[in-house]
DNA sequence: TTTCTTGAAAATTTCGTGATTTTGATAAAA
DNA sequence: TTTTATCAAAATCACGAAATTTTCAAGAAA
């Protein structure tokens, strides 16, 4: 049967959101108990994981949890900018009224438990829905742009920018600065204006940014 | 011993640059012989390549050559074009003497093997080292850019662009524009001008696009 | 105390095998 | 002729174990 990509899926969950301590180590023969199959199975897909940057891999020393570190979380941030800028503009001028209703959904349902997030004092329950949420409205923000080059690589990038948040310290992973921006994106989506998503899309992430850049967005590429 | 990198490599080659014919099946048990190992290693050295869209795999069903097709071809070259012009300018930005020096070099020894190329009726003999000096230019020209990820990507991109075209019918793996205009990208880079070097990449880039595309680039970025 | 060696335990990598699934040729039915 | 059924050959997948490498604690030397 086909297990294996539920094994992925369970094994990228753990890595991600999972709470793993940075640099831990993951071991075949250990996990395997927990998926009950082989080492060989578990070691596959951390391969898998390896290849995409949610596991770090060393030559006869096995797989560990990627440590995070100020510098991945700027370039992972500075990638996303680039990538979800580029996705939203297109899907500005390729998507229609299906774009824009797939969009609106999105934000309803994120805007939900946002708002219930912001109520709670412990976020932990709710964290992995919202998690869910917040990439289901990023992908569909770009989910029309033409390009499933784009859009697999953006989610690749968005993964590894997830873990390394939610793996850091600093555990800023929910601000309530977050509501009015996921709206201020959805009213420039649903304004049409590419300079404006720009702008939000930007601001949305900067506080992600950990050494300077550049201040300001571009009217628009080509 | 570790040979499994060597393996990879090897695997990578052939299915970018081999010749091979798209949907040709890559079988393990076939492939063991040529770097004699188990069919384990290969399949794994194939899955690997699989997550990269390096080759294209099905549940059951095993490994093929990805076959080539106006689309990838498309959206392969527009993120080629983005992550090149935004590692060029932060290379710009950022790089100093010693990047000028590397990107001089790099691209002396690229013109070399181009202008031998031009001379000759048969690429094929002169294509691997042509390919493999014109991904240290390219790669040279974005390597100050300061991010790693940002590297990493384009690399990815750039693997999968370069299969693309090789294995597409059209074979337009070499065209003689191409020196005039790697002199072109490499003057813009040594004038440290942006918006002059990403409408040179652009143009350089341009034929691959096989839809129509937003014709200029933008001043420049944040 | 600190540094270096030693060697047993643990972890990683590779491999061949059996179970399961797909493939493709041949024959039967429509 | 075209479609469907059958079934043997071939390929894929998961597994456990052997071979290799690393880890790390305990003792020797500096």
């Amino acid at each position: 049967m086909d297990e294996e990509s539920d094994i992925y899926e369970g094994l990228r969950l753990r890595v991600t959101l999972g709470g793993l301590t940075p640099n831990t180590k993951l071991k075949p023969a250990v996990l395997r108990h927990d998926y009950n199959c082989s080492a060989s199975t578990i070691r596959e897909a951390l391969f898998r994981l390896s290849t995409v940057g949610l596991v770090s891999f060393q030559e006869q020393r096995g797989f560990r949890v990627p440590i995070p570190t100020d510098q991945a979380q700027h370039e992972l941030t500075h990638l996303r900018i680039l990538l979800e800028c580029e996705g939203a503009c297109l899907s500005i001028r390729r998507g229609g009224i299906d774009w824009e209703s797939r969009l609106t959904a999105a934000h309803h349902k994120l805007s939900h438990i946002e708002k219930r997030v912001r109520g709670s004092a412990d976020h932990t329950p709710l964290f992995i829905l919202w998690a869910k949420a917040e990439q289901a409205f990023h992908e569909t923000l770009i989910s029309d742009c033409g390009s499933d080059v784009l859009k697999a690589t953006h989610a690749m990038i968005y993964q590894r920018f997830r873990q390394q948040v939610f793996n850091s310290d600093k555990k800023f992973v929910f601000v309530a600065e977050n509501i009015e921006q996921h709206q201020g994106i959805l009213e420039a989506a649903l304004m049409r204006d590419e300079a404006l998503i720009r702008s939000r899309i930007y601001s949305h992430l900067e506080r992600n940014l950990v050494f300077d850049m550049p201040p300001e967005l571009p009217k628009l590429p080509y």
